[in-house]
DNA sequence: CGCTCCTAATCC
DNA sequence: GATTAGGAGCGG
């Protein structure tokens, strides 16, 4: 009887497939991978469970290729963090984890790092003394080093070594290349000692922050710490700081950014201060350059790990520190396939392997403020702008009584005016790229929309085109109504390009510039703005989200948010949470120890309680109402949800497919749990995107359990229901945004 | 009759 | 998701 084992496969099928293994073959460890036949094609899958009886008969089970690796991938705890997020997020295992797995790791080849050259004596070589190659003097030279020890070719190079005496050593036999694995030098002790930048004095907030976090730190307990710290108040300082502790202690430490904060300059902070291999993890890495970082993660060599939301995943020997920077940032969240947050799945990886977690933040999440409430976070501050900047001033702009200029209100222009005339320099933000957001027809009401979404098309003067943002269909800008033929046409929506143009006729005198995706395509163009910006050769800057992060603008003293209205009332009931952490954000942009900055907010609203909140008293007071309002309306974080999408090329399939869901829900729900509430099918946001017709059904409990209790219980039923042939579904576990 | 295109079924 | 088997539809 032949040994069978158990295996997930990267398809989106939950079930488990049985193979059995030939006699010749090694029993693989749970979380090995086996080349396997499915179907009609070959497939690399993931053992889950090895020694067991197949669960289906036994003439029907095919017999596994080859086995790749006889060793797990995973470290046993990682391993465990893997199963559970398939579990939580209701995603097929095989998915998860070629997800969480180099892509080089898909092919099924064992992971291994690259060989190097290294050059050493041979046998004969080792009986020659070095008196022998008198007359040859570079040959000598090499040979007496060959003689201290094997060189690899690095340092082959390094020491200025000929090629041609390497060689002449070859022909005499005295020398041998071999193909070796990398020595990595042991990094922990003295190594970290000789920094190029030394530690910052800490102010009083930093010192007790440090302190707290270095007293638990060291003791292998899964503490997490949610340091608030406004912008400039020094939270990396305090990052550094704790960080060489760790390091100290000989543990690694894993730190997590946003998908742009991760820039050349950020690598730099940390090689300059610790003389520590740094492994750094980006979407801009070869599958090969990814795996020998993942290598050196997983056997120790790498002493910090450095990398965006995938690189919750590494692997890591020793792993005694996660730091998770802007953890209210929306780039942890996955927004396709396998939806995971990785600020959530650090906490969980913290419990399994037992180290300290640091959730920084100017503008912590409504999720981590709860926690920090209820004490499963400690929660430290910083109030302080460290360098002692100034702290921004805060006004409100009532639109209701005022003329607006191309989006700009006669208050906004007289104090830009003012700013600029004392030879500062304004940020205007406006989270709309293009020229205007519609073309209609002033005649008969008719409006550029999409043809294959339910949207406008944007008009984009510049390239003289309509895109649509959500499909990227482009087309020509009509000169004639599309439907009466009518040559009135007429634009809605003020726009980035539009504003620059309004700006630069209004203020000819200072020079303005754009930055948004369209006026930054090229690479390196972004970069050459900002350090023009720098110079002082603009005094006027517009931009979108994109100039909200990361850059900072010391002459910038007028920071002013166009439009503000569209987050207030928005379906979404995390709009308003994200405006105010937008707005601290951009307040954050501005200013020095020597100018204070003032920032500016345009409403129709101005009365609305949160925004009165977050302009007089700040991101904290505005995080308690919003908390408050969040509890009362029974909102996460005081609610759990789900969400479910459906999209087809045919309008009613997509919705039959969620009235079945719901109904299959609905009739699970009756008796077992009262508690969770299903609500659609309902057509999404979006309605139709590309063509496709999008449904959600949204599931809402006041506990997680009853909510995964369901989902469960029924997800088995829901994978081969007949309606999922026409439409296909998607199901979003905690999710971020309803668009 | 044989070709393409679409849909349904299957994957240990 | 990918592959395949088989039926409908259609021109030669």
């Amino acid at each position: 009887m032949p040994t069978f084992i158990r295996i997930a496969l990267p398809v989106p099928l939950r079930r488990k497939y049985d193979y059995a293994l030939a006699p010749e073959q090694p029993l693989p460890e749970v979380g090995g991978r086996v080349r396997v036949p499915f179907g009609s094609r070959e497939m690399v899958g993931f053992v889950t469970a090895n020694d067991i009886s197949p669960a289906i008969d036994v003439n029907q089970v095919r017999e596994v290729i080859a086995v790749s690796d006889a060793q797990a991938l995973w470290p046993q705890p990682l391993w465990q963090l893997l199963l559970w997020a398939a579990s939580y997020y209701h995603h097929p295992l095989g998915e998860v984890l070629v997800h969480a797995a180099p892509i080089a790791i898909k092919q099924g080849e064992p992971p291994s790092y690259t060989l190097v050259r290294r050059y050493q004596l041979s046998s004969q070589g080792e009986a020659t003394e070095v008196t022998t190659l008198q007359r040859a003097k570079k040959q000598q030279q090499l040979f007496a080093a060959l003689k201290r020890g094997a060189m690899s070719a690095s340092s082959f190079r390094e020491q200025g070594h000929s090629t041609a005496a390497l060689k002449a050593l070859q022909d005499k036999g005295l020398v041998e290349v071999h193909n070796c694995e990398p020595a990595f030098a042991p990094w922990h002790g003295e190594a970290h000692t000789q920094l190029q930048e030394q530690p910052h004095a800490l102010n009083r907030e930093q010192a007790v922050a440090v302190g707290a976090i270095l007293g638990m730190v060291n003791t292998g307990k899964a503490n997490v710490w949610l340091l608030e710290g406004v912008t400039g108040s020094g939270k990396t300082e305090v990052y550094l700081q704790v960080m060489a502790e760790v390091l100290a202690a000989g543990k690694q430490v894993l730190v997590l950014v946003p998908e742009i904060g991760l820039t050349p300059q950020t690598v730099a902070r940390f090689r300059n201060r610790f003389q520590v291999p740094v492994v750094v993890l980006h979407s801009g890495l070869s599958d090969q350059e990814r795996l020998q970082g993942w290598l050196q993660a997983r056997d120790g060599h790498a002493g910090i790990v450095l990398g965006t939301r995938s690189a919750i995943f590494t692997p890591m020997q020793n792993l005694g520190l996660l730091i998770l920077d802007e953890e209210h940032d929306s780039s942890f969240k996955q927004q396709d396939g396998f939806r995971y947050n990785a600020r959530d799945l650090a906490i969980k990886r913290a419990h399994l392997e037992g180290f300290g977690v640091i959730l920084g933040s100017a503008t912590p999440s409504l999720e981590s403020l709860a926690n920090a409430r209820s004490n499963r976070y400690a929660h430290l501050t910083l109030g302080k702008r460290a360098g002692a900047a100034l702290p921004v001033k805060s006004g409100l702009i009532d639109l209701k009584s005022q003329r607006l200029h191309n989006g700009l209100s006669d208050q906004l222009l007289s104090v830009m005016q003012k700013h600029l005339d004392a030879g500062n320099q304004v940020l205007l933000f406006l989270n709309r790229r293009g020229f205007a957001s519609a073309l209609l027809c002033h005649e008969c009401g008719w409006i550029s929309d999409c043809h294959r979404c339910q949207a406008n098309m944007t008009v984009h003067q510049q390239t003289n085109t309509l895109q649509c943002h959500h499909c990227g269909a482009q087309r020509r800008i009509p000169r004639q109504c599309q439907s009466c033929g009518s040559t009135q046409l007429i634009t809605r929506g003020l726009g980035t390009e539009q504003l620059e143009q309004a700006i630069q006729t209004r203020f000819p005198n200072y020079p303005a510039i754009r930055i948004d995706r369209d006026s930054t395509r090229r690479k390196g163009q972004l970069e050459d703005y900002l350090e023009a910006v720098a110079r002082g050769d603009y005094r006027i800057l517009i931009g979108t989200q994109m100039l909200a992060k990361g850059h900072h603008f010391p002459d910038v003293t007028l920071v002013s948010l166009l439009d503000v209205d569209g987050a207030l009332f928005s379906a979404d009931f995390r709009a308003a949470e994200r405006l105010a952490q937008l707005y601290v954000q951009v307040s954050g942009r501005a200013g020095r120890a020597s100018k204070k900055g003032s920032v500016l907010l345009q409403t129709h609203h101005p009365d609305h309680p949160l925004i009165q909140e977050l302009i007089q008293n700040g991101y904290k007071d505005f995080a308690q109402s919003a908390l408050l309002e969040r509890e009362q309306a029974m909102l996460p974080p005081y609610a759990a949800m789900a969400l479910f999408r459906a999209e087809a090329m045919d309008k009613l399939a997509a919705e039959a497919l969620l009235q079945v869901i719901s109904d299959k829900l609905h009739a699970a729900l009756d008796s077992e749990m009262p508690e969770v509430t299903v609500i659609g099918p309902m057509p999404a946001p979006l309605a139709r995107r590309a063509g496709r017709f999008r449904y959600q059904l949204l599931l809402h409990a006041a506990a997680r359990a009853p909510l995964h209790g369901l989902l469960q219980q029924c997800l088995p039923e829901l994978e081969n229901l007949a309606e999922a042939r026409k439409a296909r579904w998607t199901l979003d576990i905690d999710p971020q945004e309803f668009i």
